[in-house]
DNA sequence: TATTTATGGTTTGTAATACAAACCAGTTTG
DNA sequence: CAAACTGGTTTGTATTACAAACCATAAATA
């Protein structure tokens, strides 16, 4: 079984908030921007401004400000690393929860 | 995809080392000493027995305590509710996780 | 038997973290 | 030109994970 496999886990996947983010940019096929990130998951914008930023100091998502028209706009995208860890998530979690008894 | 629905998740289960222990009692016939999750999970008494705490609180493990001998012994089992709060996490994970594009 | 050492944990203090509230720069509206 | 809205970031606070210190009793040693 050897539980210790989860230390191999990203430890910025451990919360649920994060986990939410990452399951929605993993999927997603273009960048998702702030706004719409806030309403699905019914976040304040300080917290999820923070969420964001651990999950783009983990590598796991890349951050792009640009300009629309006049208005700034922030969207992410999930970077390769970002969907191998939270497939890594996946598997370990399944495999640790999953062991014959 | 609803990646809300790990809201339904119970919140003790969102830490490394709880998961671990989890894992542990899960699939353990038998009451699982203090000593011996210490042991397997490396780490120290305070912790242990906080995170155990935590799991009591939320009805996920029973504590059991009593005398070997003249020494005291400590030990849990996973409860009922435990057991079934794990596989929701799995499965719950899972189905965020997994769901199409 | 007096003293140290080991056992089995709990309580306490501290550093890190999640979160909301306050704030800020610029833009649109009245 | 003032007021309100947009799109976020920074700051303060409560919670939490963790290790260290502690405590009570038991066994070993001198």
């Amino acid at each position: 079984m050897t539980s210790t496999d989860l230390l191999n886990v990203h430890p910025v996947l451990f919360d649920r908030v994060r986990l939410s983010i990452m399951a929605h940019l993993s999927f997603a096929e273009a960048a998702v921007d702030f706004n719409s990130l806030l309403q699905s998951l019914e976040l304040t914008k300080g917290n999820l401004s923070t969420h964001m930023k651990k999950l783009e100091d983990g590598g796991l998502v890349k951050i792009d400000k640009r300009f629309i028209g006049r208005k700034p706009r922030t969207s992410y995208r999930c970077t390769k690393k970002g969907k191998k860890e939270v497939q890594n998530y996946l598997t370990t979690i399944e495999s640790v929860l999953k062991a014959s008894a």
